[in-house]
DNA sequence: CGATTCGTTGACGAAGTTCAAGCTGCGTGG
DNA sequence: CCACGCAGCTTGAACTTCGTCAACGAATCG
């Protein structure tokens, strides 16, 4: 898969953008002309610190929206797979702007107040689960899935360090809440307490 | 301050509501009629959990807006103080929702990114600091404030104990980064090392 | 002035991080 | 094909941080 170019800065002719695993889309402080939907593969953005961390605030699934913030990036955009992203500001259609960008702001905040959910949780093993089943809805509609992102990407998301996650994994496999087949492909074996786990419900 | 009724399903001919203290706005479940923008006081938005617990999702200040999502209402809305807030889409004005709500929506996104980006930090130490930095940037212009929430908020928002938030506060005066006049008045003492401390910067 | 709520503090145990080592899967080159 | 190296993942041991339980102060409201 081709990668034409690190960093967008130019997209007005542009509709369909390719991007390998790892590649940045765009940069924090990059101008923003435009604003992306996923169209194949998945997205994270992140913000890197001085002293060196990253904090990831999204994962991105086809059919998200992401980079709405408006004159300049807040953060920086980066494939977590081989990508396809789309710009629909930029796919002619004409009158139909208005309402397109504002249901895409709609599903980005919604998507963003769930990931508050994950985050304000207390314990790794409440954030886990919560992970797990958000990613699980977002990357098959089964119970067995694969993650995306690498135990790493996962950790920064989640304001834990990889030996945490990775910890809390094998804990979830020894109480027979879900089961693995290398480290990324996951099968859910008991959806009901793993939500309780994650404290969801009405 | 008078409170015309707890939990607001009819707002077409309302234009401000007024809250007391811990009043509800409107429930999780509630069909959701409109959208809201804080006039005076602070507002709150959580969910409360089966077992018990509370996650607050983001605290709301003069200007801010809230209650976006459609069609029902996935978290319940409270006033944090008493606060007077208004229904911007019944202000008559004719033609400028769209615009309006989009405006609305940009600046909701980009508040939930910055509550991301404090919830996704590891320690309590990280989450306090940049907790206290934001809410010093809401609330006053100057270095000098008083909290509006009470600790048990602080923790329901950090995911933390009071007495994690409580111990965390009393170790940054401790350090001289801030001081304390009661519980709620607070000076910033140290700007630099407190964002420092918070793991700010470019 | 008592009652209640909120905040602080201490002691202890559980949970998470750090440091270190080792394992696994995979690509590369011999 | 196997040997090697590398990157990602897992695991162990020691240490630090945070939550829990309990008690105690401070502010508020009748």
């Amino acid at each position: 898969m081709p990668n034409p170019s690190i960093g967008v800065h130019d997209t007005r002719n542009i509709q369909a953008l390719h991007f390998c695993r790892d590649d940045a889309i765009y940069f924090e402080g990059d101008f923003a002309p435009a604003w992306f939907a996923v169209s194949e593969g998945v997205v994270r953005t992140c913000r890197y610190k001085e002293n060196g961390n990253r904090q990831i605030l999204g994962f991105y699934y086809p059919g998200d929206v992401f980079g709405l913030e408006p004159t300049a990036r807040r953060e920086t955009a980066e494939a977590v797979t081989d990508a396809v992203v789309r710009c629909p500001a930029q796919e002619g259609h004409g009158q139909r702007d208005a309402s397109d960008v504002e249901s895409a702001l709609r599903r980005a905040l919604g998507a963003a107040y769930e990931n508050i959910a994950i985050l304000g949780r207390r314990t790794a093993q409440e954030r886990v689960a919560a992970f797990i089943l958000a990613t699980a809805a977002e990357v098959g509609r089964s119970e067995e899935f694969s993650f995306p992102m690498s135990r790493s990407d996962m950790a920064d998301y989640l304001g834990l360090t990889i030996h945490t996650v990775s910890r809390t994994i094998g804990q979830l496999c020894d109480q027979q809440l879900i089961s693995l087949r290398g480290a990324r492909h996951c099968r859910i074996l008991d959806i009901a307490r793993l939500k309780a786990l994650a404290g969801e419900g009405h």
